[in-house]
DNA sequence: CGAGAAATTGAATCAATTCAATTTCGGTGG
DNA sequence: CCACCGAAATTGAATTGATTCAATTTCTCG
């Protein structure tokens, strides 16, 4: 696949300090932008990977978001995450050599493709990459382990409030606005992944607003009091944050 | 540290098919044997890795079984597994050089130690060692994600006959019995793991036991139904099992 | 602009919790 | 070996946080 002088790169990308470029050096990064493909823009709705499909290829968001989710045996879905720019998608599958779950472009949005063939040759040469995945994974299991808590040990406010701050702070740390942002997902969706009822989402961002913590324009949310909304999450007095 | 004669091998060991030795060839297992060092018995309430430690070694249960739980910022506990003999704990830190939970002795029990030190070396020799970790990895996330499901989408009923059912399993691909297993946690710990309370616990016991899926008698528990058991807990008729 | 999807709001219901009171279990020391 | 103590488990009654059901209203995009 040939790439276009309009493909960005690694080494310019304004997402590399959260993707798998950290902590490469420059031998590492070239290698690495030389076999990443860039793929079209993916439109909402529109399936990235399909769990128990065989794995192919690693993905990294670059813009939009997508979610992630898993399927009961009654066919239910439970999204297991949400991804923002910068993200890795698909490593979860990696050594059990088929993905674990769905992806779904929330919005119109485009990723960068790692196949898999190209990857292993890669790895040979800079294990550091493989390390790089490796310490993804690690992340991502603390991750599931900090949602069970939160699912176990929380309110429905709780859950929100939670919810509402780490997006705040993801969005923060890509550069956009920690204080304004735009819901990519619906309240369904935020149900779904806090194990909530839309109707519950609905009168929780109502009452959020009500009681000024937050102000809320259809999608559009802003944090107005960051430090009572992160106290209120965790069960503690705000003077402790 | 100098083996003992009484020591057991990987080569011997009834769990092999379940821990890190699955898939190692005979030079791949004799190299693990060497390094491993077995530990004295651990007894209940006794700590193996405190979560935040630094990570040195990976441990396989040799015998009895484990909690391993994260905090709230609260100071609550949350258990996030149990492990069973031919389990590996700690890998969740390895590539964050941290552990990431805390586990604890359920009962009198035995590990097997590896140190990272001799891991690292012979996963340079022996590259499928490190890959059956990831392995682990990538199962352990897909394990979570399954539990974000349950506690997401199931009722309380559900969650506890998931958790017998699963636990049965587990047992008996160990060549215990599936159908008659002693329970090594409280009832406490089986709510705190399943986000219920202990009341619900007690109260679903005795109900499942009236509704003959299950004899119970304190901490013995004899599976009756096996079929009706998963079915109810998948929310699926018996007959599509 | 219009239709279907998404979101809001209210009222009624319920699954699981909380609170409270015993009972049973399990380990320890006399 | 048994008595005793604290921990664990059971059971009942009252309460409640979140859901379900239902009815509109508001978006969104083709």
């Amino acid at each position: 696949m040939k790439k276009t002088e309009l493909s960005i790169h690694c080494q310019s990308c304004s997402f590399s300090h959260l993707c798998l470029p950290v902590s490469l050096n420059q031998d590492e990064l070239d290698s690495l932008d030389n076999i990443i493909e860039r793929k079209t823009p993916l439109h909402k709705h529109d399936i990235l990977v399909n769990k128990g499909d065989k794995f192919r290829s690693l993905f990294a968001v670059r813009s939009g978001s997508f979610k992630s989710a898993i399927h009961t045996e009654d066919g239910q879905e439970q999204i297991v995450s949400f991804h923002l720019p910068g993200d890795l998608i698909g490593f979860d599958g990696l050594y059990s050599k088929r993905y674990g779950s769905t992806t779904t472009a929330l919005e119109t949005g485009m990723v960068c493709e790692l196949p898999y063939e190209n990857l292993e040759e890669m790895s040979a040469l800079y294990p550091n990459v493989k390390q790089q995945i490796m310490i993804h994974m690690s992340g991502e299991i603390q991750q599931d382990q900090e949602m069970i808590m939160l699912l176990n040990k929380r309110t429905a406010e709780q859950k929100l409030l939670h919810f509402l701050s780490f997006l705040a702070q993801r969005f923060g740390e890509r550069g956009f606005s920690k204080k304004e942002f735009n819901l990519s997902m619906t309240r369904n969706e935020i149900g779904n992944y806090l194990g909530l009822t839309v109707e519950t989402i609905s009168r929780l961002l109502t009452r959020f607003q009500k009681e000024n913590l937050i102000k809320v324009d259809g999608k559009l949310i802003t944090i107005i009091e960051s430090n009572k909304i992160v106290a209120k999450a965790n069960n503690l007095e705000e003077s402790l944050i």
